[in-house]
DNA sequence: CGGAAGATCCACT
DNA sequence: GTGGATCTTCCGA
């Protein structure tokens, strides 16, 4: 399809298409968070997860599960999932459901461009603090960039408190993919390659995936 | 109604 | 490399 031009929104037309689709487009795109007093984080996106859905056992509309937590990965394409997991994170995907079958893109890791001093103090860093313990893992970035439940179920969008512009252009050579992160449990789907992530990037939580798309 | 497990992170060895 | 933190959600009994 047709990607904006960088800092553009992408539309909801960009996220109405399989959830590995759109994993790999929204690498280098740039995650927004509007804070309540009006300053601007922004991350680039360089490390995604895909999850398809009721057919993928990872995913947490699998089987067509639907409850009071996962409600939001039913809503059109576009609009934010956040849970919270093991007691004490959160992480955030975008919903991608082409067809309404909860598939959504979880946003792993990103690469600061605005915002820095902020999402250091939300983390409870001090320079010099390392790039990947800023916003490399889910938990981090949402972290980072103050998400909670309060956020889930909001549409990505300009004035939101969040939205997803369009990037640079990313080559495909400087695309990797690999199985997901944390999912050992769901069988043959554990090892589907739904990771992407830019090969150059140290933000990118290990362990380092391996082949190029 | 109780138990088990989870799309993680950090400190510690 | 390993284990503990910490709590919500879900499913089976």
């Amino acid at each position: 399809m047709k990607v904006p031009e960088p800092g553009r929104p992408l539309p909801a037309s960009f996220f109405a298409r399989p959830p590995a689709e759109v994993a790999r487009a929204l690498l280098g795109a740039r995650l927004v968070r509007r804070l309540p007093d009006g300053e601007r984080l922004v991350l680039r996106l360089v490390e995604t997860e895909a999850y398809l859905g009721a057919s993928d056992r990872a995913s947490h509309a699998w089987a067509g599960r639907r409850t009071v937590r996962n409600a939001s990965l039913y809503l059109p394409a576009g609009h934010a999932y956040v849970y919270f997991i093991y007691g004490l994170h959160y992480c955030l995907n975008v919903v991608t459901n082409p067809d309404g079958r909860g598939g959504a893109v979880l946003l792993r890791a990103g690469e600061a461009l605005a915002g820095t001093e902020r999402m250091l103090r939300h983390r409870g860093l001090t320079p010099p603090a390392t790039r990947r313990a800023l916003a490399g893992g889910p938990a981090r970035l949402c972290q980072a960039l103050a998400i909670d439940r309060a956020l889930d179920g909001t549409r990505f969008g300009p004035r939101q408190p969040l939205a997803l512009l369009a990037g640079e252009p990313v080559a495909a050579a400087e695309i990797v993919t690999g199985p997901r992160v944390g999912v050992d449990y769901a069988g043959e789907a554990a090892a589907w390659p739904l990771r992407f992530a830019l090969r150059t990037s140290p933000e990118v939580s290990l362990p380092r995936v391996e082949r190029t798309v």
